[in-house]
DNA sequence: ATATCAATTAATGTATACGTTATTATTATG
DNA sequence: CATAATAATAACGTATACATTAATTGATAT
């Protein structure tokens, strides 16, 4: 094990070791939205250089994680509930554009499968009433559709906003019903993929990620969380 | 002149002067598709050290405009009609969804009339047969439209790709046709805005976008231009 | 007590130094 | 002549040093 970390930990540039832990700290809540440090703690945290922590940030203020506040280091960007719109907005025009996409180039069976796997996850967590569980195949099925869609820059630059979304996601989770209409709307979009309906496919995807935002601008109003 | 170079250079950071300045350079096609740098020449080359460089090229290659090559400097990302059609694909479903949220929100005529400009000037430019003049009001309206709609992330990453194909837009303008459908086109979508219209304002900007793919793959091919 | 200004502190932005390591060149060998 | 091993080179990754400048504190005057 502490062989493991050794490895990972030499294997990989200490820029790239800063970046994911300092991104791994923030998904997980870690350093909470607002949240501020100075280069040189960051530093001293991760055992390295302020050069590394530097360049790691920059990295990290393009994907819109951070902020880089002169003089007084970088800020974890909270998101508000106006964030939480545009972001859910560009994740439903892209996402519903792959659906499309996939469908318009068939797939074969294997490809679909880890879609399947996905939403097969999603139901036997519901069933053993685990939400992280159910929160992790879920991220999965949106992940696997976007590497599927055969536009690496369009996938990527949702997973950009994705990670902007995602401790959101995981503190409204338990705020939430029991999200038993996800599977049926993703096993619909996989329908139509199969069947090569470009247009459904972009249809059902988009009324399910609108759905989804309506419904978490609403927890997140009720709940007064204005910014997280 | 000298002085105002002078205050320009102090005023932003060396890292600020660093990214302007290669960005520049990519976008005019003075550092071509391809090209290749050592940090180190870069340095010298805008007369600082290698740290302001190397955070200005984390940051370009963010954004997509080049690569960082270990043991051999950046290098400038060729753009192919495989890379076209992806950037395309984004910018016709970001856009669209751009034209679709302004018409729903309603803007004032004042915030309509730097469009309206942008179309006048297209129009002006062709008259005059100046392509360049062309091919500023034209990137202008499709700025303006995405500046106006309301979703700062949206605009921000479609701003992303069209940097990308800045460089081959240009290198095509003069072996298209005269581009007399572009500011028909965008007058539609400007009726559509007017009219609050969002599905219109959605459908026909999509056309839009969708033709001018097509138009620019097919000059690609057609001139064996595999990479830009 | 409050406000203004000076002095101090500290974090940054940038330059520089240096060890590591990929790459190239060279040499020896089959 | 080709190939493999070894040596030399050079670019990078990272650490460190330092001047700059924003922020803060304290002092002074009103």
């Amino acid at each position: 094990m502490s062989l493991e970390t050794e490895t990972k930990a030499s294997r990989h540039s200490l820029v790239e070791r800063a970046y994911v832990e300092i991104k791994r700290r923030i998904m997980q809540n870690l350093y909470p939205p607002g949240f501020q440090m100075l280069e040189q703690d960051l530093a001293q945290t991760l055992n390295m250089s302020r050069t590394p922590v530097r360049e790691a940030l920059i990295r990290l203020e393009k994907e819109g994680l951070v902020e880089i506040l002169p003089r007084r280091g970088m800020r974890v960007v909270p998101i508000s509930v106006r964030d939480m719109r545009e972001i859910y907005e560009v994740l439903t025009c892209l996402e519903s554009r792959a659906a499309e996409r996939l469908a318009a180039r068939g797939p074969s069976e294997s490809e679909i499968a880890p879609l399947e796997d996905a939403v097969e996850g999603m139901d036997r967590a519901l069933t053993d009433g685990d939400l992280d569980a159910w929160a992790e195949a879920d991220e999965r099925f949106h992940r696997t559709l976007l590497e599927l869609c055969g536009n690496r820059r369009l996938a990527n630059m949702a997973f950009a906003v994705f990670d902007q979304v995602h401790r959101v996601r995981m503190v409204t989770l338990r705020m939430r019903p029991t999200p038993r209409q996800s599977s049926i709307d993703h096993r619909a979009v996989i329908d139509a993929i199969r069947a090569g309906d470009s247009r459904a496919a972009y249809d059902v995807h988009y009324q399910h990620r609108q759905k989804a935002m309506e419904l978490l601008t609403r927890i997140l109003e009720r709940h007064k969380l204005s910014e997280l």
